[in-house]
DNA sequence: ACAAAAGTGTTAGGGTTACACCCATGT
DNA sequence: ACATGGGTGTAACCCTAACACTTTTGT
């Protein structure tokens, strides 16, 4: 008897949905081709996963390499293994999608390495593979993660007005909301320090300053607390 | 140049966490192993993606060979990877949760069909490989899920009473919820249809008849509805 | 008649929604 | 002074949660 496995096994890669925030634009992360197939065409960052790393580890680290994006949330979204996703071989796909300060990682610093440029969501050109599927999973996970896990505060600078927060929402969310109700239930969870500072270089009143308290989250959730928007 | 990968490659399987309903007991279907590692353990039913399948055909095909259970609702969990969840070698799994009617996949009907047993999920045996982490998370999932989708219907016969309706969702979400309460609700959706029958040999006043309305479901929807616990 | 579960309404309180004006700041 | 967004309170409505007794049926 041995204790080895024999069977043929499909490739196994990662692939990672980054999504940034640019005033009220929804933007994702893609990279060129510069091989065969899709040769040119955009798409999403990612590639094979290492003998000796977790997929985790594995999506961090393609994305890294890829983009030079060391992103803040970083989730496993799905697993894509339909028999004819690649032309090539079989090729199945751990996707992963992950949430950055656009900020920090500026379309600049990402563009110049690689071939790798941010896209508004709504405007992407046509991806290779079924990556659009990928992409459109994505987002739809994002919508719905937003309203009950406070992880939009990674896509805004840590320091935030609350109009930042509040288009932040309405982006993803594709809807409008009120400017009073909004205000009263996110200061009404008591997630959000108040900072002593203002806004700087805006042509109008300045916006105090917010930043999301994530070891008070912590303790508030483990006591039953829960995120809902 | 190729248009081949060369790439080390983990192993890559499925496994299913299938949960069926006896009266007010949430169980797990698992089997027993009969080969080393872990010879003689109880583990999740599960084993190795074909060249041509996908891999939610995977999953089905496993769990029918395995336990005989041909379930009801089968949805992508998963994907667990770390590099050392199989002592043997890199096995990558993608699991997968699945809701049957234990009425129908009876827990003899299953039994015989090689060593799989019905467990109760709260005292169920240490699994093999990583699988106890993985039920856990498949509970989690199951939980969440059954506040926001109508899949606890799964669970259950195609006729039920209100009562029966109630005591899963008891069952599962570990808590008691208002008779009264719980039937304005759910009756309210107008997802339910009554039947023009009872419950038989019982001793005691005979329970109304429902059955879920699928197509009401899917209509609703569509204009935004949104099932809700 | 008794046991056992089925079935049924009302009320109080809390949260959500809708809505409009004055304030501070830079040009 | 004007333009631009910042910041603030109240009232109607709806949904949720709490709560107890009568009805039906089989033994």
């Amino acid at each position: 008897m041995t204790f080895t496995y024999e069977h043929p096994r499909p490739a196994l890669t990662v692939d990672c949905v980054v999504f940034g925030l640019d005033e009220g634009d929804l933007k994702v992360l893609l990279v060129q081709r510069d091989l065969e197939p899709f040769k040119g065409r955009w798409a999403l960052p990612g590639g094979f996963v290492r003998p000796g790393e977790s997929l985790d580890e594995a999506a961090r680290r393609e994305l890294e390499e890829e983009t030079g994006v060391t992103a803040v949330y970083l989730e496993q979204l799905y697993t894509f293994g339909e028999p004819d996703r690649d032309p090539r071989e079989r090729v199945v796909s751990v996707a992963y999608y992950a949430l950055c300060k656009l900020t920090e990682h500026g379309v600049q610093a990402a563009t110049d390495a690689r071939d790798a440029a941010w896209f508004s969501v709504i405007d992407a050109p046509a991806l290779a593979f079924d990556h659009d599927h990928i992409l459109e999973v994505a987002l739809r996970r994002l919508k719905a993660k937003v309203t009950y896990e406070p992880i939009g505060f990674d896509l805004l600078p840590p320091k935030f007005t609350l109009s930042q927060l509040q288009t932040l929402y309405e982006t993803v969310l594709e809807r409008e909301l009120d400017k009073r109700n909004f205000r009263k239930k996110i200061l009404g969870m008591e997630l959000l320090v108040e900072l002593d500072e203002v806004e700087r270089d805006v042509a109008h009143r300045a916006a105090r300053l917010y930043r999301f308290d994530r070891k008070r989250y912590e303790q508030l959730k483990r006591r039953g607390f829960s995120f809902e928007l």
